[in-house]
RNA sequence: GGACCGGUAGUUCAGCUGGUUAGAAUACCGGCCUGUCACGCCGGGGGUCGCGGGUUCGAGUCCCGUCCGGUCCGCCA
């Protein structure tokens, strides 16, 4: 039907009659002359239509936005003054000599050019139109370059792509399930996977030795603007690869994948222990593209009684640190109000600050609600510690050691991103050293990565002490997102038991929900670990995206709902009935339950 | 489960301290126009002010509830 698309239309095919298909992305009626902005996948052309071809000018005259049209004609240049040198097929233009409505459309619910932002809601109820806008298709076209990209490189490292069941068990542990009900067992039901973890590590067990898989997953967690009910992982797992190769060859993955498809050299990724993460970023997914440090300053406040909690002398579990921002001192009084409410969210019950006007002067030349309190030496110490010049704001948190990093480490990200503090576009890094174990508030343990995740120790010194002993895990981070994390895995039964027990899963627990994964412990597993990116994210940032809608083609909102087909719906009774299921709503909200 | 922001024409928005017939831009429809490119000029049509209740002589505006969308906290091993 066509012999070049829109956008590809050159001066190399001046002269020559070519064929384009497409929508009419503008129409300008001279009255003399018609112009018709013709626009697909590859672009936008101009097409004229002038008198002397009767026919295709009367049809010119009648076709609207968003017709569907094929047009016939010969490309030409440009007359004289007439180059759109913004456009990137501005130096020609068709001449239209045959003009085909394949199809009308209907006036657009909403513009689908650059100049108006359309609410959300608007665009996912016509997704179909809102994707057919160029900044729209380009993402997508973007992300299959990713996804080709990606299956590239790693088919050439030897992985292959195997694919995981989607209908699979429950797990006991983690996010919530998608259930879907079995109709051949009435009251079973099948979850789908939120990640093919054990799939693949069953995989390594039967000697794929390299598998990936692009692979759906699915929680049913709250949503968040990163955070969709599926989502797609790059999912990978290698045998006989020790952390260090594996995290070599993910760095190399993205490294040649930036420089490939965006012209970008993101260097070497540092590595961090989470201990240091925490400590000087308040986060174990720092974002470095902000130069701002978080420093401990308890042992010179030691004798400093908080009104928030004990005091360090007295709280184990507390921190009490500092934030100190250079040329902060601009900050007004209302912005700083407007600070103290946002650690507010994290817990933090206030923001003590210190502006340093003239340091020569000594304690007299800060500016603070607190220096009286602590004292003048103590204020004038914590200046050298931090290396406070005159123009800086010092911020403080003293706390609960996690409120302290949560309210600093996300105060760190605003003023960064407030001020425009950041030093580089892209800033990669490792995290690693993480803890196996995480205190729960009752006591018990859980997993920091997942149950599967190897220690960096014996069974028998796990066993010992389980909240220091640190795993082989390695999440991959940039600009302050987790792209990617992943671990060398439990490959002995005897180790796999051990975790199941510290985190307080029976025997019986242990083989009923774990069975199959210990049975094939038992087997001859090879040592293995893997990673799981989430493509999503990493398209979000690599377009600049504000959301991981914007990379999704058919995303939900944020209760989980799909505006375009309505889903979830109802379903009608038969098929409740042939699945064993009855809705049971609470009374005051009875929705109905049932379709027509 | 919680905090905050928003919902007015197809779309993007304005609408002050409650006060005449709810406006603008754009889109749409009609007319004019032979070089525009977000074409231009003239004219026209277009509203369940999310929904329900309340206060008031009078509600887009104030109050309560509710629904929807969004950002975040909790949650997401």
């Amino acid at each position: 039907m066509r012999s070049h698309y829109c956008g590809r239309v050159n001066e190399e095919l001046i002269g020559q009659e070519v064929t384009i298909c497409g929508w009419v992305h503008r129409r300008r009626d001279h009255g003399g002359v018609i112009f018709l902005d013709m626009r697909d996948r590859e672009g936008v052309a101009q097409v004229v239509f002038d008198p002397d071809t009767v026919e295709s000018f009367a049809a010119a005259e009648k076709v609207r936005s968003e017709y569907v049209l094929q047009i016939k004609g010969f490309v030409r240049g440009r007359p004289e003054g007439t180059i759109n040198n913004d456009m990137s097929t501005g130096k020609i233009e068709i001449l239209g000599k045959e003009l085909t409505v394949l199809n009308a459309s209907e006036t657009p619910p909403f513009p689908l050019d650059e100049y108006v932002d359309v609410g959300e809601e608007t665009r996912l109820k016509y997704r179909f139109m809102d994707l057919r806008r160029p900044e729209m298709l380009n993402k997508l076209m973007f992300r299959s370059k990713v996804t080709t990209y990606i299956r590239s490189f790693l088919d050439r490292e030897g992985f292959m792509d195997v694919e995981t069941p989607i209908l699979t068990r429950a797990t006991p542990e983690g996010a919530r399930d998608y259930l879907v009900p079995s109709r051949t067992h009435p009251g079973s039901f099948f979850a789908l996977p939120q990640s093919p973890q054990l799939f693949k590590q069953l995989l390594m067990v039967a000697g794929v030795d390299r598998y990936y898989q692009i692979a759906k997953c699915f929680r049913d967690e709250d949503l968040r603007a990163d955070r969709q009910p599926e989502f797609t992982q790059v999912d990978l797992e290698v045998s006989y690869m020790d952390e260090d190769s594996i995290m070599a060859m993910m760095e190399s993955l993205v490294g040649s994948m930036f420089k490939d498809l965006m012209g970008k050299d993101l260097g070497a990724f540092p590595r961090m222990s989470y201990e240091d993460a925490m400590n000087r970023y308040g986060s174990d997914k720092p974002d470095l593209r902000i130069p701002l440090e978080i420093v401990d300053v308890a042992d010179l406040m030691a004798s400093i009684d908080f009104k928030v909690f004990a005091g360090p002398a007295k709280d184990p579990k507390g921190r009490v640190a500092a934030l100190k921002v250079s040329g902060g001192a601009v900050l007004s009084r209302k912005q700083i109000d407007e600070y103290t409410k946002f650690v507010g969210i994290y817990g933090a019950k206030g923001l003590a600050w210190i502006k340093v006007n003239e340091l020569e002067k000594g304690a007299e030349g800060l500016q603070s609600p607190i220096v009286k309190f602590l004292g003048h030496d103590v204020a004038m110490q914590i200046m050298e510690r931090l290396g406070a010049a005159n123009g800086d704001i010092v911020f403080f948190g003293a706390d609960k050691t996690k409120v302290v990093n949560e309210a600093l480490g996300a105060l760190r990200c605003k003023l960064g991103e407030d001020l425009d503090l950041y030093t580089t576009d892209w800033a990669p890094m490792w995290v690693v050293d993480f803890p196996m174990f995480e205190e729960l508030d009752g006591g018990a343990l859980t997993a920091i990565h997942h149950p599967f995740t190897a220690p960096s120790c014996t069974p028998e010194e796990l066993k010992a002490s389980p909240a220091t002993a640190l795993s082989r895990a390695y999440d991959m981070v940039l600009n302050g997102t987790e792209l990617g994390g992943g671990s060398i895995r439990i490959h002995d039964g005897a180790m796999q038991s051990t975790v199941f027990d510290i985190l307080g899963i029976d025997d019986e627990e242990q083989q009923n929900k774990f069975g199959f994964l210990l049975d094939a412990l038992k087997y001859g597993c090879p040592p293995h670990g893997g990673l799981a990116f989430g493509l999503d994210r990493l398209v979000m940032l690599m377009t600049g995206s504000s959301s991981i809608r914007e990379v999704i083609a058919f995303p939900k909102t944020q209760s989980a709902t799909d505006v375009l087909t309505k889903a979830p719906g109802t379903v009608d009774k038969k098929q409740l009935r042939e699945l064993s299921i009855r809705v049971n709503l609470p009374e005051p909200e009875k929705k109905e339950t049932t379709g027509e």
